[in-house]
DNA sequence: TTTAGGG
DNA sequence: CCCTAAA
């Protein structure tokens, strides 16, 4: 009686628990995301093309007489053909991307493909944000309005649809585990939760015994402390999860999410385990050129930034856009900022300083010139790797100077709440999960994707002469193609990122992201991050950003488009490449990774459990999918929660914590700390009670 | 290795 | 988060 009693209320506190955590997920709106970009995006596009073609017309009708003309750019003087020029590329560049798009086999294509398709044009309201950057750069100044129009109308509609792409890809990566996380989660609760219960009604305390050994023994009766529905719950939740989730880590549901095996850092040295995965794909390849790259980008000092949009590509948009003019400029800034910033990371920097983001151009495009006259013979066999291939040819050698990367995008929601600065982190972390994932790059040539690495830049058809114009670069993140790192559901989490990102990532996507403000940017990997987060998935988001990905598993490969655990499959060289160098840092302390809340939950739920003196039994049983999280980490992140919830909230930073959770955290702390006091004191509780009195 | 604390 | 003394 008794026990079915129990059965039935943990059944419902399960429920109702799970609902409750539920909730919180979508605080960082999961379901959101999605949507918020499709309406963005084909806005802008539209809106942009008009512009771009209305714009290019002028032009052209103009170009005789350039002038001014009419249209209010009269200082366009800037010159007509440059803005036909890059239209053109623009216009070239889209196409491209579309055949990237159905390239990138790796990755989900279609899957990808779809969704942007889906996406894109739903965004239609436009987002404030992007009506205002639209605005801005038409109004901003005649001439650079019409500049801006011209230029970054094409280049935007272009750009845009690149990042888009890959943004798309990401976004399915991640956007699954978001989004679905909650839903996700549902399911796989409501799925679970029948055999659980079935187990229970039989006999609960089998159940949990089964369940956990340890809370079995727990030592001091469980907290518990008023509420028997509070303890159910506790109860309800933790079967849950060690039922449902932890358990079924990769198989099932996938709730668990494997990212948390391979991403964290933990391991850290650097390569993390996606990285490894990753890097063994891709290193092999990227290696060689890899150095050279760098050199080359050094010099640039360019940095790509990778976008990342919240609610529309405003962001990126922007970001496109800005590149000719702003670039310089913010370009000095930014280097300034990031090296004083990341000094620490100065070695990690180097080698990622290729990555860098920048601004996000999302275009590639670099001017290739000629070096030296080669002959033409060149060879033609021969070496594989993009970036050799440029070396390589002996004979004849094709320089080129890449400015800009095409860096995928990412999306990021964040709460409109949120600081500016946790935005810059949010940012921040995805861009480095990405980066970490491993970026494999891609070489474009006239707009086409060269997919075969053996090919010779010869047979390719990269000849020295059309090499500036029909040459393009992209980042990409790995799509993983390769199913078996895949399996490895890769943590998306955003921070795993390796080391080696982290450097630029850090620098550069702090500043743009920020600059351009996008408020509300959970990001993805935040999402992520909740969902996962009982069992300790891993993922912290992280980054989280970046983060993410249970539910792409299940969906999609589960490329995880967690900015950590990208996870390419590819590789990209430089990744590896740093992260190779960066082991011997080690030194490098660990990537911050913010507790979210459901991990505050997971952590309060285990230690009212355990107790605070078993860290690291806590650690198994609430995070030992957090490959990231220590038992030591648990430890501090308590004690900080403990000071946290002593604190009035208003000198409380970071992500704000429930109120419930602190309390409980305060009522745990105060349990345990009594039921050690009544244990450690040899002297009996009759001592204790006479000291007392 | 795990705890427990200080930094 | 890191670092360490103790255990």
């Amino acid at each position: 009686m008794v026990f079915q009693k129990r059965s039935s209320l943990e059944m419902e506190s399960g429920g109702g628990s799970h609902v409750a955590e539920m909730p919180r997920v979508p605080k960082s709106a999961r379901g959101k995301r999605s949507i918020r970009k499709k309406e963005s995006q084909g806005q802008v596009m539209c809106a942009f093309d008009l512009l771009a073609t209305v714009a290019g017309k002028l032009l052209d009708a103009g170009e005789g007489s350039l002038g001014n003309t009419s249209c209010g750019a009269p200082v366009l003087d800037s010159s007509p053909k440059n803005i036909r020029v890059k239209k053109e590329q623009c216009d070239e560049e889209a196409k491209h991307f579309k055949n990237e798009v159905m390239d990138q086999d790796s990755c989900n294509e279609s899957a990808l493909v779809s969704h942007i398709a889906f996406q894109r044009p739903v965004n239609q309201h436009g987002r404030k944000g992007e009506d205002l950057e639209g605005s801005h750069a038409m109004n901003e100044d005649p001439k650079a309005k019409s500049e801006a129009l011209d230029k970054e109308s094409s280049v935007i509609s272009c750009t845009k649809a690149e990042l888009g792409c890959n943004f798309a890809a990401i976004a399915d990566r991640w956007s699954p585990e978001s989004v679905e996380s909650g839903a996700f989660t549902g399911d796989a609760v409501a799925n679970v939760m029948p055999m659980t219960t079935t187990g229970l009604h039989k006999n609960a305390p089998d159940m949990y015994n089964l369940l956990d050994p340890m809370d079995v023994d727990v030592k001091p009766p469980p907290l518990v402390s008023s509420d028997s529905t509070g303890e159910m719950s506790l109860y309800g939740n933790k079967i849950r999860r060690s039922t449902s989730f932890p358990r079924v880590p990769k198989g099932g549901v996938g709730f668990t999410v494997d990212r948390d095996e391979e991403d964290d850092d933990d391991k850290s040295s650097g390569c993390t385990h996606p990285s490894t995965a990753t890097n063994r794909g891709f290193r092999p390849n990227c290696t060689a050129g890899h150095s050279r790259v760098k050199k080359l980008l050094a010099c640039k000092h360019r940095k790509v930034a990778p976008a990342r949009m919240h609610k529309g590509d405003l962001s990126y948009s922007d970001v496109d856009r800005k590149p000719s003019f702003r670039n310089k400029k913010m370009y000095y800034t930014r280097q300034r900022t990031q090296r004083s910033t990341f000094k620490r990371r100065k070695m990690f920097d180097r080698h990622s300083a290729q990555v860098s983001e920048g601004y996000a151009k999302a275009n590639t495009k670099f001017a290739a010139r000629d070096s030296h006259t080669v002959s033409s013979e060149a060879n033609k066999g021969t070496d594989s790797m993009a970036f050799q291939k440029s070396h390589e040819s002996s004979d004849c050698h094709v320089k080129l100077r890449i400015k800009s990367f095409k860096v995928p995008e990412l999306l990021i929601e964040i709460p409109e709440t949120a600081t500016v600065g946790s935005l810059k982190k949010t940012v921040l972390e995805a861009v480095n999960a990405i980066l970490g994932g491993g970026l494999r790059v891609g070489v474009l040539h006239h707009g086409k994707k060269v997919r075969d690495d053996n090919k010779t830049l010869m047979q390719a058809g990269i000849a020295r002469d059309d090499v500036l114009d029909n040459l393009g670069f992209s980042l990409e993140p790995n799509c993983a193609p390769h199913p078996p790192q895949l399996s490895p559901p890769e943590d998306n989490e955003s921070l795993e990122t390796v080391d080696t990102t982290e450097p630029l990532a850090r620098i550069a996507p702090a500043d743009s992201s920020s600059k351009h403000g996008e408020v509300d940017a959970s990001q993805e990997l935040a999402l992520a991050p909740l969902s996962a987060n009982y069992q300790g998935n891993d993922h912290d988001f992280v980054h989280s950003p970046g983060g993410m990905s249970s539910p792409d598993k299940a969906s999609t490969n589960s490329r995880a488009i967690v900015p950590v655990t990208p996870a390419d499959s590819n590789a990209g060289a430089i990744v590896p490449a740093n992260k190779g160098k960066r082991s011997p840092e080690q030194g490098q302390r660990r990537i911050r990774r913010p507790f979210s809340v459901a991990e505050v939950e997971a952590l309060v739920l285990a230690v009212e459990k355990l107790g605070t003196g078993r860290w690291r039994d806590v650690k198994l049983r609430a995070f030992d999918n957090a490959k990231h999280r220590t038992y030591v980490d648990l430890k501090d992140k308590w004690k900080t929660l403990v000071h946290t919830a002593s604190i009035s909230p208003q000198q409380r930073r970071g992500e704000p914590v429930p109120q419930e959770l602190l309390d409980r955290v305060l009522a745990a702390q105060a349990y345990w700390s009594q039921q050690q006091a009544k244990l450690q004191p040899k002297t009996p509780p009759l001592a204790e009670a006479l000291l007392l009195t």
